[in-house]
RNA sequence: GGGGCCGUAGGGUAGCUUGGUUUAUCCUUCCGGCUUUGGGAGCCGGCGACGGGAGUUCGAAUCUCUCCGGCCCCA
């Protein structure tokens, strides 16, 4: 049992399961820099791969691009380089004479400067597009306050940047992003999101509009998951992405980008799965996806552990691993394994070498069955697509029961505080809403998360503002976040 | 970016107010040995620390400044 219980206290909670998960090492000295320990590090090599063969299903190559952007490069694009401005590290200097470099190279905040130069060259003719690339890449931003798997200076994500020749094009990659993070987020990890179109004041520096997947954190919070940018014309006009249609004139390419963040999944997988005993995980990202645990008794060493040994034979297709260290007591192996989230631990013991059976306990539930060996591998099948339903379940459940309508701003006023989101009638998600949405990030300390994208919900007519009482022409979430 | 708290072995702590009998407390981890294992076992022995720098002082874990780092609340 953790020390912090996650209703208390989540955010302690929170701290105190990444360290005793081994998730991470909060002790390396640099700001926002975090150290990744084995078993975080293959979870978020799962949740890669998981993506990957999402951008590859739907047509995108991989790529490399370099981590330093010339300054020249980045501020090709004026409103970008204003937002993304107070972010960037620069290298100005090499050397043990810190000889100054000509050109200050910053290291990138995100590639549209990097890979648009890039694809000026690429993109010739109609016949290029859709281009569609990502990249695995880590992206680092001078955060002021930092935190792990949630904000910090150096990101660990995935962006795809696409090209297409029409902006009808263009607008249906942002909702085939949104299938991506659906079928990743929801179906593979079993984390349910609300899909957000932003508002105009809240959009990524440079684009014409954002849109975003939100998850609810356990203390109410929203958590902004994957985010698509569409660009216009705005970046293409910049960097002269241009190419001959098949009239042959030059048009420029109608862009948009995706940006999905394994880094801050985690911060999602701990706090929405996570219970009291620590971190739960599916299977599909466990590093070990069962352990046995033998128990031994005097004199029975080595029947026990070759019992262990023949059932992981009978599990080879999964993860497997014998915890046989003689020096801890079984209790002491539960308790280390329930932090570290493993989905199935099996006990085996000279009581279940008699009966032919293991002991299963699944980490979700704590439910625990003796199960004969010979249908040991069918039940642990079971288990697996069991496991991930009831954590989706679940959480979709507490989301469900966080969205909460509100019809006056003093009824706003008092949902808000037990968190959650909130759904309003609002004026206008463009520019002139921004007044009313100051107002609810002053009094309320709570932001507009925009209009649905994934669900289409429309306005009563007649309706009204729910801030200024002007009539309302969108129906916004609006929640705390992080 | 604003406010608050904090930094003593790998982790958690006592000591700090009032500078000096401190050879720096206790628990845990870790190492060696014995013993034990169905929900955090026990005994014996051992290793291990005052975040960095500067200052005040005869003397600094303790006071001052500064840097680095962490946590919490708010933006």
């Amino acid at each position: 049992m953790l020390e912090n219980k996650k209703g208390d206290n989540f955010s302690e909670w929170y701290s105190e399961i990444i360290k005793k998960a081994e998730l991470a090492d909060l002790r390396y000295n640099v700001q926002g820099f975090l150290v990744h320990r084995w078993w975080s590090t293959f979870i978020m090599k799962k949740m890669f791969e998981m993506y990957k063969k999402e951008f590859e299903r739907t047509g995108h190559k991989e790529v490399m691009f370099p981590l330093l952007i010339p300054k020249s490069n980045f501020v090709k694009e004026a409103d970008h380089a204003e937002g993304f401005g107070a972010q960037v590290f620069w290298v100005t200097e090499a050397g043990t004479r810190h000889k100054k470099l000509e050109e200050p190279l910053g290291i990138r905040p995100t590639s549209e400067t990097a890979m648009y130069t890039m694809y000026s060259y690429w993109i010739r003719s109609w016949r290029d597009l859709p281009f569609k690339r990502y990249q695995e890449a880590n992206v680092y931003r001078y955060e002021p306050t930092t935190r792990p798997f949630l904000r910090g200076r150096e990101f660990f994500f995935l962006e795809a940047h696409n090209v297409f020749e029409t902006k009808e094009e263009a607008e249906a990659q942002i909702l085939e992003d949104m299938e991506m993070s659906k079928n990743v987020l929801y179906k593979e990890l079993g984390m349910p999101f609300l899909g957000f179109k932003r508002p105009q004041w809240d959009k990524f520096a440079g684009s014409v509009y954002t849109c975003a997947a939100d998850t609810l954190s356990p203390d109410g919070r929203a958590l902004q998951q994957p985010s698509s940018h569409f660009y216009g014309q705005n970046f293409s006009k910049a960097f002269g992405i241009k190419f001959k249609d098949e009239k042959k004139k030059d048009k420029y390419g109608w862009q948009t980008t995706y940006g999905p963040a394994p880094w801050r999944f985690m911060a999602s997988i701990i706090s929405i799965h996570g219970d009291n005993k620590g971190l739960i995980l599916p299977f599909s990202l466990a590093p070990y996806q069962i352990v046995i645990i033998p128990i031994f008794f005097k004199g029975k060493e080595k029947g026990v552990l070759k019992e262990c040994k023949k059932v992981a034979k009978l599990l080879k297709k999964y993860r497997v691993h014998i915890d046989d260290r003689p020096e801890y007591t079984a209790g002491s192996k539960y308790h280390d394994w329930e932090i570290k989230g493993v989905p199935v631990r099996i006990e085996i013991g000279p009581q279940d070498i008699k009966k032919k059976q293991a002991v299963v306990v699944r980490r979700d539930t704590s439910k625990k069955h003796a199960i004969k060996q010979k249908d040991l591998l069918k039940h642990i099948k079971k288990l697996e697509k069991e496991i991930l339903d009831t954590l989706r379940t679940r959480a979709e459940k507490n989301l469900k029961q966080n969205i909460r309508s509100a019809n006056t701003y003093s009824e706003l006023k008092n949902k808000i505080r037990k968190g959650g989101f909130i759904k309003v009638n609002f004026c206008s998600i463009d520019l002139n809403g921004e007044k009313c949405a100051e107002k609810i990030k002053e009094e309320l300390q709570a932001e507009v998360r925009g209009e649905r994208i994934d669900k289409r919900e429309k306005i009563k007519p007649g309706s009204k503002c729910v801030i200024c009482g002007k009539k309302a022409s969108h129906v916004v979430y609006i929640a705390k976040q992080y």
